[in-house]
DNA sequence: ACTCTTACGAGT
DNA sequence: CTCGTAAGAGTA
């Protein structure tokens, strides 16, 4: 039965035809039947064959002539709920990302709209300011319960009860000398004011004004800017000076964090230098407070916002500046659904805005640096501080230095120096490779997940065995999946093994461990940044983690416990992310020390990359690993995209990917690779295999993938096959 | 994605 | 002959 706000209008005069974007993943969209002037962006319930759908309308059409069209069953909201601009992303995600454009338009909406239920309704508010004698003595926004009890009380002309003027944190004495007449004044429903940035600008050094002053005399059309600073060399201040100035015009600021433990510390730099409050968007917040931030940017009374990956989706009002921190990082990248890339939306968005875009980093991807080098973008470099001393960089052979504990005599020996010394050393493990693995000693098995082709990994505490990809997890005594003998034993070492053997060697120096297990909540960063930042000695433990964002003034060493894992990956960005990471991790140290190091620990200490790490800089590394990927005629000098089959049988995978090259003809400028397994071959019970097309014009490429789409939309593929196409892939 | 339809083998 | 699972097809 249709609802009372469509019955009187959909039998009579829904007659005007809509093109539908349903929420299914299906790389077409449908018409239906609706009142007319119903506008493109907003949400509708259309029956879809045996079920009912929720979709976003997009267009007028005609009628085609071979089906019968159904109506609206309803419509939950009364204006558009996207945009004109939101529509053209959807469009753009579909068309770039070979997405289903109903999924597209899905990912635009906050999870709360998804569902074509009417919107929660803002929560009335109630502002009530105590005056005394014309002076304004408290303010506060009451809601719910408390908000019923004041204004009865108001109503009944008596004394406020005593629990409102806790609440309102005035005490009863206060209240008492107060005039009736002018204690409370109440203005209900009063819309949150739209903060303006207060004037508490900062002392930029001259390289900073510099480039600030190069950025803030753009026209809105310049190309995206890249702004390349080590380190320590100041780059949060020109993006808040950017940022204050955007603000000042009226137009809103986005800035774009990788990762959610990067927020907190960010936003209380923005907001305290803006004086003005910051709006956050990121996975750990509540559906509902992430509609009212999105709402917010919709009707512009949110003006700066602080977030990650998704943010760059989200509705402006007027929309004035994009800002990309660590533009490198591999999070940006979405890794399944609509398997965006942030950093490349946001550059659309700037151009389509006709706003300017920053891109900022110590270590800029490669494919950045090679649009600063054709011209297409522009390049700053802002130098490291003059006050901050040079990092001294050395490698330690762990083949020729014993490493029962995971760390070589020559890297002991210099933590013990630093700790003397009442300083702090960072230890940097990086997770992968060196796995914390279960071996079983009776027959040498290293032990994988029964689910997926991964080892598992061992955590102490509590003690289990884990699988990192699908989330298996098991209690010992557990039996070797190869003779089930209960002798399992840990392999290598991981990050609470390392502890252990580090508090065994260090019992009385101060030992912080930083690691997904350990940080979750940004109290948690809180608490550790507090008593690491005291300055007092000690050693921080950590993993990826530690290379991200978070300084460290008084770490004057750090290690690197193994370094070699990144490299011998399969995967043509290893060589990159290794150079980053040497980088990123090195500049965490001896902020003000005239005397810090690195030391890395390698079982290669020959290889090139570590040579270089030893002489040059990131910019000059790159330079060279720009020079090989032109020789290997991969990304950014060709175009790649994946196709993926999972399927239980991984014949059956590879042979759906294999029948689907043989009936493509490729043009010239593109070359398909594989199949091949996945480099996870088998995932949580499905294998993985992958097509791997590079192509040397993006343009013949995506026709390439627009055929794929069209074959399989023809031809369906065989059941229990689940497949996807993947542009601009980071995962092999 | 979801749901309904059809196909076919084991069990009565 | 019926019930249960698996593969197939359509969604406006």
């Amino acid at each position: 039965m249709l609802p009372d706000s469509l019955q009187s209008t959909t039998q009579d005069t829904a007659n005007t035809v809509y093109d539908v974007a349903v929420f299914v993943p299906l790389h077409t969209t449908f018409s239906y039947l609706g009142p007319a002037n119903v506008r493109a962006g907003t949400r509708v319930r259309v029956p879809f064959g045996h079920r009912e759908c929720t979709g976003i309308v997009l267009d007028e059409t005609n009628a085609p002539a071979d089906v019968t069209l159904k109506p609206f069953i309803d419509i939950p909201d009364t204006e558009p709920l996207l945009p004109a601009d939101s529509l053209a992303l959807g469009h753009w995600l579909s068309r770039y990302y070979h997405a289903p454009l109903g999924d597209c338009m899905e990912l635009l909406l906050p999870a709360l709209a998804r569902q074509g239920t009417a919107l929660p309704a803002p929560k009335p508010r109630l502002v009530v300011r105590l005056t005394h004698k014309g002076r304004a003595i408290a303010a506060q926004q009451l809601t719910g319960k408390k908000r019923q009890a004041l204004v009865s009380a108001l109503h009944s002309q008596g004394d406020i009860p005593q629990a409102e003027l806790k609440a309102l944190n005035i005490s009863l004495a206060t209240a008492r000398s107060l005039e009736r007449d002018e204690l409370v004044q109440i203005q209900p429903e009063v819309q949150p004011v739209a903060a303006q940035p207060s004037a508490n600008t900062l002392s930029l050094t001259t390289a900073q004004a510099d480039i600030l002053g190069h950025l803030l005399a753009l026209p809105d059309t310049a190309e995206p800017q890249v702004l390349l600073g080590a380190t320590g060399s100041g780059k949060t201040e020109i993006y808040i000076e950017w940022c204050r100035t955007t603000l000042q015009a009226g137009q809103q600021c986005l800035v774009l964090l990788p990762e959610i433990g990067l927020t907190p510390q960010m936003i209380s730099r923005f907001s305290a230098r803006l004086g003005m409050t910051v709006a956050q968007l990121h996975s750990g917040m509540s559906d509902l407070a992430r509609l009212r931030v999105w709402q917010g940017l919709q009707d512009g009374t949110v003006r700066l916002v602080l977030g990650t990956r998704s943010a760059v989706l989200a509705p402006f009002h007027n929309l004035g500046l994009i800002i990309v921190d660590e533009e490198h990082d591999g999070s940006y990248k979405q890794h399944d659904g609509v398997r965006y890339h942030a950093r490349d939306v946001a550059i659309w968005r700037a151009h389509q805005q006709g706003c300017p875009i920053l891109l900022g980093s110590a270590t800029p991807s490669l494919e950045t640096l090679a649009n600063a080098e054709r011209g297409r973008y522009n390049l700053h470099t802002l130098l490291r501080r003059a006050d901050q001393g040079e990092v001294a960089r050395s490698l330690v052979d762990i083949t020729r230095h014993a490493t029962t504990t995971g760390l070589s005599n020559p890297l002991v020996e210099r933590i013990t120096d630093h700790l003397q010394q009442g300083q702090q050393v960072m230890l940097f493990l990086n997770r992968r490779g060196m796995a914390p693995s279960m071996v079983c000693t009776a027959c040498g098995t290293i032990q994988q997940c029964p689910n997926c082709s991964a080892y598992v990994t061992y955590h102490q505490r509590p003690a289990r065995l884990l699988c990192h990809h699908c989330g298996w997890s098991h209690r010992p005594p557990y039996p070797c999946e190869s003779c089930h003998a209960t002798t399992l034993e840990p392999l290598g070492i991981g990050t609470a093994g390392l502890e252990e053997q580090l508090r065994a060697h260090w019992p009385d120096v101060a030992l912080w461990r930083i690691d997904r297990d350990n940080i979750k909540h940004a109290d948690d960063w809180a608490t550790i940044n507090a008593e690491i930042h005291s300055g007092k000695a000690g050693i921080l433990l950590g993993t990826q983690l530690l290379a991200k964002g978070h300084d460290y003034p008084n770490v004057t060493l750090t290690g690197i416990v193994d370094a070699d894992s990144g490299l011998f990956s399969a995967d043509f960005r290893s060589y990159e992310r290794m150079a980053q990471l040497l980088t990123q991790v090195s500049g965490r140290a001896g902020r003000r020390s005239a005397r810090a190091e690195v030391i890395v620990q390698t079982r290669l200490p020959d290889h090139p990359l570590f040579h270089q790490f030893l002489r040059t800089d990131y910019f000059t590394m790159a330079t060279q690993l720009l020079h090989d990927r032109q020789q290997v005629g991969m990304p950014p000098f060709s175009f790649l995209a994946t196709v993926r089959a999972d399927h239980v049988e991984e014949e059956q995978a590879a042979q759906f990917l294999s029948d689907l090259g043989n009936t493509l003809a490729l043009p010239l400028a593109v070359t398909g690779l594989g199949p091949m397994p996945a480099l996870m071959s088998k995932r949580a019970g499905l294998y993985r295999q992958l097509w791997l097309l590079r192509s040397t014009e993006r343009k013949t490429l995506h026709a390439v993938l627009e055929q794929i789409i069209a074959h399989c939309a023809q031809h369906r593929p065989p059941s229990g096959i689940s497949w996807g196409i993947d542009v601009d892939p980071y995962e092999f």
